[in-house]
DNA sequence: CCTTGTGAAGGGGTTCACAGCA
DNA sequence: TGCTGTGAACCCCTTCACAAGG
């Protein structure tokens, strides 16, 4: 018996895991400029972190480094890609295709990392049956038969906030474990969903401390 | 001497304000719902945390609440807001109007929080004195003495990551001491800025982690 | 000499638990 | 009784420091 089924997380700390994509982004930069070897000290200025940091996240999932060398860079990022599961492709829907969704749909940027997204919902019924970059506006009663049929593992929120704990319910309840969420609100979810936030607000609101003192 | 100008953030923990604009939202809202009072307990349950945190974040700042009963939530939610310099209007630039910088610009989330993005700028000459909503692009050049006329404090970059790191050069450079980054990058800045990445990407690939395991 | 991997030490944030007070 | 404010305990992540190895 290999594992719980309890053992969601392994037993690596959140903060690593959320380093990891850090890593693989770093890395896949310096395997393009052709560098093979890369050392914890270099990737720690690069990354702005410590060099024991990098070393010890990395020993979490493996031995991946040479004494005296460093890490040898194609090596390192297909590890870590394997590791975050990032040498499949993953689908995604969209719910919500207002001015903020349809940005979504139409943003190149997910396709090349391997993130699909295959389908679009949306309540507003004048919505419904438009046609947004390749998609189809479906009702949000599809919901459920689209996520099964289409193996999809990740929603993307972006209605308002007044509607995004439903939405995210929703999601939930058709087993989506995988949040990204724009809506303005931190939703409440059970255990074993994740949820991250791209909140411009937050983010601003948190930094205008530091601006108050100068 | 009150204070050393090393005294950056006085010494409250960088993560508690981070969590003051989620405090600072969620009061927001029980103050539209005419909510009088609430107590560590109910915030913590709508914010997903535990009351002990909530009272000891707040404890920094001062004694907000009163025994028995709980916090005012006005008085708490206004307090916040001068500690975050919530109650002053921010100014911002835009550098970058691609697909994403246009999306931003005309994003009507930021206004009504006291974020206003006053001024666009590209590098591209194309773009050059093309008016988006309500602002004329202007070139590079002009940052520095446009950042220092209209009082500019926060830089938004939603330039491709191969220029990020430059650009970010240039606004610090031109003073800017806190910078909201669109880019795909992990930018590098002196001590005494704040960057906050919105990365969509990274924020996904934290999760695919989580996701393989079923 | 250089750099990894890692136990051990250290530090910082979270949680506990209770005094204090309405 | 109910809830805040807070020192102390706890816990977890970070950093240190060094053995191991090229």
């Amino acid at each position: 018996m290999p594992s719980k089924p309890t053992d969601i997380t392994d037993d690596v700390p959140e903060v690593v895991v959320l380093r990891l994509p850090q890593y693989v982004r770093a890395l896949g930069e310096l395997f393009r400029q052709k560098v093979v070897v890369v050392s914890s000290q270099q990737l720690g200025i690069q990354l702005q972190m410590t060099p024991a940091q990098i070393r010890k996240d990395l020993s979490y999932f493996g031995r991946f480094g040479k004494q005296g060398r460093g890490y040898p860079v194609g090596y390192l990022l297909g590890e870590l890609r394997q590791v975050l599961g990032l040498e499949r492709k993953w689908n995604s829907c969209l719910v919500g295709v207002g001015r903020l969704g349809r940005a979504i749909i139409n943003y190149p940027g997910f396709t090349p990392e391997g993130f699909n997204v295959v389908a679009a919902f949306d309540t507003a019924p004048s919505e419904i049956g438009e046609t947004i970059g390749s998609l189809v506006v479906q009702p949000i009663v599809e919901l459920e038969r689209t996520i099964k049929e289409q193996d999809i593992r990740i929603g993307i929120v972006a209605v308002p906030a007044t509607k995004a704990q439903e939405v995210i319910d929703q999601l939930v309840r058709c087993g989506v474990k995988a949040i990204l969420n724009y809506a303005p609100t931190g939703p409440q979810v059970p255990e074993g969903v994740r949820v991250r936030n791209v909140d411009p607000i937050l983010a601003l609101q948190s930094m205008t401390y530091y601006l108050k003192s100068d």
